[in-house]
DNA sequence: TGTATATATAAGTACTTAATTATATAATAA
DNA sequence: TTATTATATAATTAAGTACTTATATATACA
């Protein structure tokens, strides 16, 4: 049970930047693991411009964070924001969406640097 | 906890109509209390016609329902929507919203037919 | 019956959003 | 060093959203 009081505004803001299928999908990817651009790239089969602005808009909040690895950007969750229990909370009803970053795997596509 | 397991894409439409200030304090309202449209036209010192319009997108998804009641329609959240269950967990953590009823009743403009 | 009240809906407009295209930067490989 | 790869960002455009204004409908009340 999620004790953390919320605001009502702060809510709705959060809602709102998962009301979109491919930023909701990368948070529940990115609460399991770590991902770069350019694999989110090949799930959604989106252009690099378009995940690169979804990814902007989440880390804009805070909610996730980035981490140069090599020639890679890394991006993971952020488990100290103050809403990630709200977020978490979310995601849990929500289908593991793991299937995509196997499929890269056997596709032999999965960034595994460092 | 959650026991329902929800599609994406049906996640993120919910999540997108309730990202949005005066959808998701309506929603949290009506989890506990019938209201009229006028009443919300107050609460939100917004006009009549941005407030029914906010009530047709809610109940176009059939998350809330109509009934009319003398000569005032009366809106309730549908606790048989599919994703009631979602929609109430997401709530749960969020401010109650009865001091906004209350003050109605002091100024005695609650509705109270039948 | 006519008037007022409560609500819905249509049309128009301003704003926002999400994509594309073009370009810049940083790291790596040759 | 130059070319390539990964990424970010700016500018543009198309689509979607949330208001307003105007109007229609249904009920209640005099």
């Amino acid at each position: 049970m999620l004790k953390t009081r919320i605001e009502m505004e702060k809510a709705a803001m959060i809602l709102k930047l998962l009301g979109d299928q491919t930023r909701l999908t990368m948070v529940k990817i990115l609460d399991v693991h770590d991902c770069c651009v350019c694999e989110f790239v090949e799930i959604f089969k989106a252009s690099q411009p378009s995940i690169s602005q979804h990814l902007r808009k989440l880390r804009d909040v805070g909610l996730v964070q980035e981490e140069r690895r090599g020639q890679w950007i890394f991006y993971s969750i952020n488990k100290d924001h103050e809403y990630y229990p709200f977020v978490q909370q979310i995601l849990e009803p929500l289908p593991s969406q793991d299937q995509k970053l196997k499929e890269l795997e056997e596709k032999g596509t999965r960034i595994n640097c460092c």
